[in-house]
DNA sequence: TTGCAGTCAATATC
DNA sequence: GATATTGACTGCAA
């Protein structure tokens, strides 16, 4: 009854509800095919009163970059080919505010016409601000995400980047007005987009909002005039606030926090960010090396040997194997697009970002730089085969094994004094935890003297626990020095040292060339994150599918 | 309890 | 001033 109702009289948009509107997108979302697919032949009905406003909001998500699949059929369907931009962009803020505030206009009659002339702008845009959703627009923004199709997230970011920048627009405003994220996260976001299935439906929500805004013609003007309105406010309070003379008071709560008497209040509050120094991040890639997974006995030698706290030193961990899968990531899909062209790995994004050192870094960092286009081949070991592709992954699962050859002694050379660290142990359970990979092989943990830079005392001993063949090792092999020891970082100097002993990367060290180092890394975290699938895997049984 | 995803927000860099 | 980096935090899942 009620489907009859709602087919035979439909009401407008605007005059729905939230739960209201929700039977319409559901169809238009049957009707795209991103719902099952019915039974019924439904096409007259396409264009059906109702749903434009649906439609629209449809569309958005379908339009650009939704991956290859999924959209074809619907386009072409549902939106009609008239709908106006507008209204789909009113949709699309229909999803987004719309929930939240009493409808704006958008009315949907039935063609698409624009009920809604073009939006008001800057006011309601500001306004409506989709972003802290809250409420029903959360709600109906997850709703949307649930049932998005697969996007390409790294298209949407590229698209977004260029938007912004060929429109002078920061990050922090579209972040804040579009995204409802922190300058912080959008600039992350926008450099190292996951690809669409590694993200969790919260993971997609800021995807499919770009979609959405990328869709909405008027996308740019809003934002203009949200930059405009926050000048004038700027303005007004500089005013204000120079008008009175006085210092203002601090736009938030800062009050007191200039008397004696509580001495502390604020600042208290604020505890003081840690900042690791280069020798720290240092022996805790080393240490990362050995064991991506430290045992908490581990992470406290380590901590106390780098006289941090054990948090920081867990909470670093986390960081770095998180950052750096998504290092992995994006080189997946940069040699993905590039071409998947050769093998897929490595070279591509390299080739593609010479010097990333960048992203190399975020895991160190510190020396990427390289050199110029050898390195690649290096790395590879073959050229660019291998890599990715190949390599990579692939070899790596198989091949644990092989790689382990690693102990590399000799190349240690350096390796300072200190060590211990856990070596012993920890080696196992570090791993061990995990069924680790392959750590059996060497328990190696030899302590050698690693050389790292005076300052971390214990790296070393991360380091010299010696490789159980730890992913990042294996790298290594797979091509060849160059891999992993990218931790190496530091100074030149030291670099020799260290790493090669590390991933015992033989000759390559001599050579190897900065290049390598994010390679290395990049290998050393897929391997990481092979390894860490593996055992998960192990665990439980259960196949994994490898995209590697 | 542990690990991870997603973010924030302080800093660094450009 | 804008953007990039990164230590820390929150919430969730296994």
């Amino acid at each position: 009854g009620s489907v009859s109702d709602m087919l035979s009289r439909p009401k407008p948009w605007s005059k729905l509800t939230q739960k209201g509107r929700e039977p319409f997108i559901r169809m238009q979302l049957w009707l795209n095919g991103e719902l099952g697919q019915g039974v019924l032949p439904v096409q007259g009905q396409q264009q059906g009163p109702v749903l434009h406003s649906v439609t629209s909001l449809q569309d958005p998500l379908q339009q650009g970059c939704v991956s290859s699949e999924s959209t074809p059929k619907t386009s072409a369907s549902c939106s009609p080919a008239p709908e106006s931009p507008m209204s789909s962009s009113e949709s699309v803020k229909s999803l987004t505010e719309l929930v939240q505030q009493p409808c704006p206009a958008i009315e949907t009659s039935k063609d698409g016409k624009p009920p809604e002339p073009s939006d008001p702008p800057a006011s309601d845009s500001q306004p409506t601000t989709p972003l802290p959703l809250s409420g029903h627009s959360a709600l109906s923004i997850q709703e949307l995400v649930a049932m998005s199709p697969e996007l390409d997230t790294y298209g949407i970011t590229k698209r977004v980047k260029e938007v912004l920048t060929d429109n002078n627009l920061g990050q922090r405003l579209f972040g804040e007005t579009i995204l409802g994220l922190t300058q912080g996260s959008v600039s992350d976001l926008l450099a190292r987009p996951k690809p669409w299935h590694k993200l969790s439906l919260k993971g997609r929500e800021p995807f499919v909002r770009m979609q959405l805004w990328l869709n909405d013609p008027n996308n740019v003007e809003k934002l203009m005039d949200m930059k405009r309105m926050e000048k004038k406010a700027y303005m007004k309070r500089r005013h204000s606030s120079v008008s009175d003379s006085q210092p203002c008071e601090p736009p938030s709560v800062g009050i007191d926090y200039s008397q004696g008497a509580s001495p502390q209040p604020q600042h208290q509050l604020k505890k003081p960010r840690v900042v690791l120094a280069p020798e720290e991040k240092e022996a805790l890639k080393r240490a990362y090396q050995q064991k991506p997974y430290p045992s908490p006995k581990t992470i406290e030698e380590l901590a106390t040997q780098l006289n941090l706290k054990t948090s920081t030193v867990i909470n670093w961990f986390h960081n770095y194997r998180s950052r750096i899968r998504r290092e992995l990531f994006i080189e997946e899909i940069q040699a993905g697009s590039q071409g998947q062209a050769g093998a897929s790995d490595s070279p591509s994004a390299r080739s593609s970002r010479p010097a990333p050192s960048s992203e190399g870094d975020s895991c160190d960092g510190v020396e990427a730089a390289e050199g110029p286009g050898a390195a690649d081949a290096e790395e590879s070991g073959g050229p660019a085969a291998a890599t990715k592709s190949q390599g990579g992954p692939a070899e790596a699962v198989a091949a644990p094994e092989e790689r382990e050859e690693a102990p590399r002694p000799s190349e240690k050379a350096e390796a300072p004094p200190s060590g211990t660290l856990a070596p012993d142990d920890d080696a196992d359970e570090g791993q061990a935890r995990a069924p680790p990979p392959p750590p059996p092989e060497g328990p190696a943990e030899g302590r050698r003297p690693v050389p790292k830079p005076a300052a971390a005392p214990r790296e070393d001993a991360a380091t010299s626990a010696a490789p159980p063949a730890e992913g990042p090792c294996r790298a290594r092999d797979a091509d060849g020095g160059s891999a992993l020891p990218s931790t190496s970082a530091p100074a030149a100097a030291r670099r020799p040292s260290s790493l090669q002993s590390l991933f015992g990367l033989p000759e390559a060290a001599g050579a190897r060339d900065s290049r390598d180092n994010p390679l290395r890394k990049k290998k050393a975290a897929n391997l990481n994150s092979i390894i860490h699938r593996l055992e998960k895997a192990a665990s439980r049984e259960e196949p994994i599918e490898w995209e590697f």
